[in-house]
RNA sequence: GGUCGGUUCGUCUAGGGGUUAGGACGUAUCCCUUUCACGGAUAAAACACGGGUUCGAUUCCCGUACCGACUACCA
């Protein structure tokens, strides 16, 4: 009754991680905190064929990312290892043997051919559910169907063959899902599942029910592409007499493509203009590469916040949680039954909030290494102030340098479109004396002292500081628009100022 | 096609038998700002449809429509 918590991420190594499968990651390690529990992992790689290398170290680093890591795992195991399904192998076969034992599973001999044949044959004669089971397996070859002597010949000569569940005729399986309530499915709809397969391994279905058992899981907490075939797991822990040690299930809302079409999938990647993966990835076989999350410039403690949101709300009109407080928050009660449409628009808005209470220096240390990565130094007096002027404008990291680059290089080109409705006569005149001004100034600058200093020269030239002010900003910035001007003058300095001003004077033109 | 699930502003959602149906993102306008952005304010914007049940339904029930998942010796 009072048994610890245990949750587990299931994941297969067979590509990146997408961020469907870290929102579950989240969730079950949010419901483990919650619980006072624990969050462990467990690699699904049942699958030989769609082995991918690297897709492990990815899972591993991804959730490092985040800070949700599974206190037990592959790389750092607990007591119920081994964490691969690939090196439990040798664990499943006698569970299977055991539901055969026990006549809720049998031997099947067919051909992938044969398997075909019968699919195709049920089609033609408008059967709706052309699968195996308990009507089409008499008609197979298995050991219902086959003698004793006959199963044991095609064993003894090696003959390949899978274990196949035999599901009930007509009975009604139910389940109550965490989310969802009350689940029904009638056994007729269900169909023979693979549990073994001819290579020696389990299939999911199989490997996971033995696995979750056997790590002692008390609840599943998956994607709603699990739902159609719970049942069937149902009927394997009912099969297995494991039924009143069940894990109880929630089956998680999917998260769909912002044009309302379908799941988000991996093979979106890029293609709805916004990443799909949380970290940049290359696929070893085809060499295409995906962009992050992370490297796209999304904070972790952002993005996590944005994803918990996607599908769970804490019920009150707060959104900004660290993670102490989502776990503090979370409860699977709140988190809603629909699918998610995926909104990148927000994802921005969560980063900008994070952006914007980061302290000076981390801030800083992103300023820092854009610029020395395109060749600047940036002097480290200034870096605090600019730092400071532009962080209310971005939306990444990359966007402090993007947005001050023009601060410590000075441009060379102006914005044609704004020199040629802002440069004139009167700009000249009192840029040029603006100048003057400056490079006779001595004394603290600070961005009163530079405006007060422009409004007076705009007065004594009798020109009216506002008609001018765009051409001011142009001549020093290079373009029409940016943080307060003052500010950067008082960064810049007086002679650095003036020399700006004299370039501008020197390069653009008047056009009449 | 069949099985299962879902359906509140464009999006994420709160709510729930009687509410001016609330918030956030986004959008628009205004204020702030001699620019742009930030910030502040305001606005437009939703209960899929049809039947019940009920004094009363967006809320409960049924059906329809639509959306989605699943339907492999893949997970």
């Amino acid at each position: 009754m009072n048994k610890e918590v245990r949750v587990r991420f299931a994941p297969s190594p067979t590509g990146a991680l997408h961020i469907g499968g870290v929102r579950t990651a989240l969730y079950n390690y949010l419901f483990a905190k919650k619980m006072g529990g624990k969050f462990l992992l467990r690699i699904e790689d049942t699958d030989q064929t769609r082995f991918v290398p690297g897709a492990e170290d990815y899972i591993k680093e991804s959730l490092e990312w985040l800070g949700i890591s599974p206190v037990e795992s592959p790389w750092n195991p607990g007591g119920c290892g081994p964490y691969r399904q690939s090196e439990r192998k040798p664990m499943y076969m006698q569970y299977a043997l055991d539901l055969v034992e026990k006549g809720h599973a049998y031997y099947a001999f067919d051909t992938s051919e044969e398997l075909e044949a019968m699919r195709e044959r049920l089609t033609a004669a408008r059967v709706v559910q052309p699968q195996y089971n308990s009507i089409t397996r008499t008609q197979m070859k298995n050991s219902l169907t086959l003698t004793a002597e006959e199963v044991k010949a095609r064993h003894a000569s090696g003959e390949p063959y899978v274990i196949r569940i035999k599901i009930p005729r007509n009975e009604e399986v139910r389940l109550n899902d965490m989310i969802r309530g009350w689940v029904m499915v009638n056994s007729s709809t269900l169909d023979d599942k693979v549990l073994m397969k001819s290579d020696g391994m389990p299939t999911y279905h199989l490997a996971n029910i033995v696995d979750d058992h056997l790590m002692n899981i008390t609840h599943v907490i998956r994607g709603e592409e699990w739902l159609p075939s719970a049942p069937l797991h149902v009927l394997l822990y009912r099969y297995f007499g494991w039924a009143d040690s069940m894990p109880q299930f929630a089956h998680l809302p999917l998260l769909l493509k912002p044009d309302g079409n379908g799941k988000l999938s991996k093979r979106d990647g890029d293609k709805l203009g916004f990443p799909v993966f949380p970290l940049n990835w290359t696929d070893p076989f085809t060499g295409e590469k995906s962009s992050g999350f992370r490297e796209q410039g999304y904070l972790p403690d952002a993005f996590l916040n944005f994803l918990a949101f996607l599908g769970w709300n804490p019920g009150d009109e707060r959104e900004l949680f660290t993670i102490e407080e989502l776990v503090e928050a979370f409860s699977v009660e709140r988190i809603g039954k629909s699918g998610t449409k995926f909104d990148i628009a927000k994802a921005k808005w969560y980063n900008e909030q994070y952006l914007k209470v980061k302290p000076i220096d981390e801030l800083a240390a992103f300023f820092i290494a854009d610029a020395n990565a395109e060749g600047f130094e940036v002097p480290a007096d200034k870096t605090e102030a600019i730092v400071n002027l532009v962080k209310g404008r971005v939306t990444f990291p990359a966007d402090l340098w993007k947005e001050s680059k023009f601060i410590v290089s000075a441009p060379t080109e102006f914005d044609q479109e704004i020199a040629s409705k802002k440069w004139n006569a009167d700009a000249v005149k009192v840029l040029g004396a603006y100048a003057v001004t400056l490079e006779g100034f001595s004394g603290p600058f600070d961005a009163g002292t530079a405006k007060a200093l422009l409004e007076s020269t705009a007065e004594t030239e009798g020109i009216k500081l506002g008609k001018v002010m765009q051409a001011v900003r142009l001549a020093v910035t290079g373009s029409g628009a940016g943080p307060d001007l003052m500010e950067v003058f008082a960064i810049l300095g007086t002679m650095e100022v003036a020399k700006r001003i004299r370039f501008a004077l020197s390069t653009l033109t008047v056009v009449a």
